[in-house]
DNA sequence: CGTGCAGTTGAGCAAATTCAACGCTTGTGG
DNA sequence: CCACAAGCGTTGAATTTGCTCAACTGCACG
């Protein structure tokens, strides 16, 4: 049930490379995003690839909040993934994008041109195996998301809230860098839904909203308990 | 939208190993899984891997169907893919598998021991490789089917009977090899719903359903008008 | 010729959606 | 500094979709 799309600090212990370790601390040293990345700033809303593109680049947020999105033909929106600060996003099956990445709040990325990574990776066995734990994963953030798509609207806001405190570094305040209408594209609800499941979590008291933007987690056990 | 889990057919020619690049045919010639692995036999039903279980071998189906399956604390299902002959699975997130695999029907099975596998990958990096688009390609189809699970029922059941009717010999007929409450399971519906939608789907003449285990696919057109 | 399982069908119900109105911020211009 | 518009979120009522519960059918197998 993750939010984030791809974080390093979950492969790099797997594949002993000792580039990642750190990314979690304020300022990470350097690896192979930011020495072989250039940094780049994005506007709400504002696209950092689209769909049927060249799949050219692989992504780190650096700040901000990043969405992948899939469209379906009559115009509803599936979210694939948030992806918040130390998410990689970018990596995609074959040589297009199968999803757009647009940024969710103002957002600063550092882009990897793909060529690089594939030159380097044939040359240094360790990046080829880093980029499969990213592939890795990546489908295991999938798989928990299509699982979450057979659950209960309440379930599935509360499976949300918990992964997002994951993130958080306060465990008991989440911030949303989302609007509502990206929450029920990601749970695949409807806006009204998600607005009505939280303030129904507000009035069982899981929950508090002091603003729509930030969500207290006030009885975390009643909100694990949905979280099947 | 892929029923199948892992097709090498379509890594192949990606990777430029011409070993796997006649899985398609009647009788391929040996591949890894071939010279590698052992044959082992599953009755219906019956269990090849659980949840939580170490995730030491890689699976390619040379007959029969296996199922994946999810299964959350309160007992819902949910099937993540079906894979038919050529199709691998047993790829895991991780040490454990986050996923069982059974039997949907009798089937027979090759399986890669995963530590063999690991080791030819460190020396031979086109191993590395195709494992890399195996997982790309197993990414590719959870991420179709999280997408297949925000469209309505009609759609759903249209979208699945167009994607195995892909990998049929005949592009009319399509064999199910598997029960109702499997395809409920996968599509994230009833049994019942399957069951009605079928019969809605035979009343507007867009299938013929001439046992409950074989689809003739009379009206192609009306069913894509629904695999949005 | 029963028995049991898989699938179908029906009726009523519950959950989530749709459509519509309302309220709260926020930013802008007078 | 206030008025007003626009965007976002919330709430309500009616509707729809799919689910639950239950009965029934057909088929395979002993």
């Amino acid at each position: 049930m993750l939010v984030h799309a791809l974080d390093l600090r979950e492969v790099s212990p797997q594949i002993g490379s000792a580039a990642f370790a750190s990314t979690a601390s304020p300022s990470p040293p350097p690896g192979p995003f930011e020495i072989m990345g250039s940094l780049i700033a994005y506007g709400r809303n504002e696209e950092i690839y689209g769909e049927g593109e060249a799949a050219d680049f692989l992504y780190r947020v650096k700040s901000g909040c990043v969405r992948t999105c899939r469209v379906l033909k009559d115009g509803r929106r599936q979210i694939a993934s948030f992806s918040l600060p130390g998410d990689v996003f970018g990596l995609t099956p074959g040589e297009e994008h199968t999803s757009s990445a647009e940024a969710s709040v103002p957002s600063e990325v550092i882009a990897v041109k793909g060529s690089t990574l594939r030159i380097r990776a044939g040359v240094d066995p360790a990046l080829a195996i880093l980029l499969m734990g990213l592939a890795i994963a990546e489908l295991q953030r999938t798989q928990d998301h299509a699982l979450l798509l057979i659950k209960s609207a309440q379930e599935r806001v509360a499976t949300f809230l918990l992964d997002l405190a994951k993130r958080e570094a306060s465990n008991i305040e989440v911030r949303l860098p989302m609007s509502r209408q990206e929450i029920a594209d990601y749970l695949g609800l409807t806006i009204e839904t998600v607005s009505r499941t939280l303030t129904l979590l507000e009035n069982t008291a899981a929950i508090s909203l002091p603003t729509s933007r930030r969500v207290i987690l006030c009885n975390r056990p009643s909100l694990s308990k949905m979280n099947v």
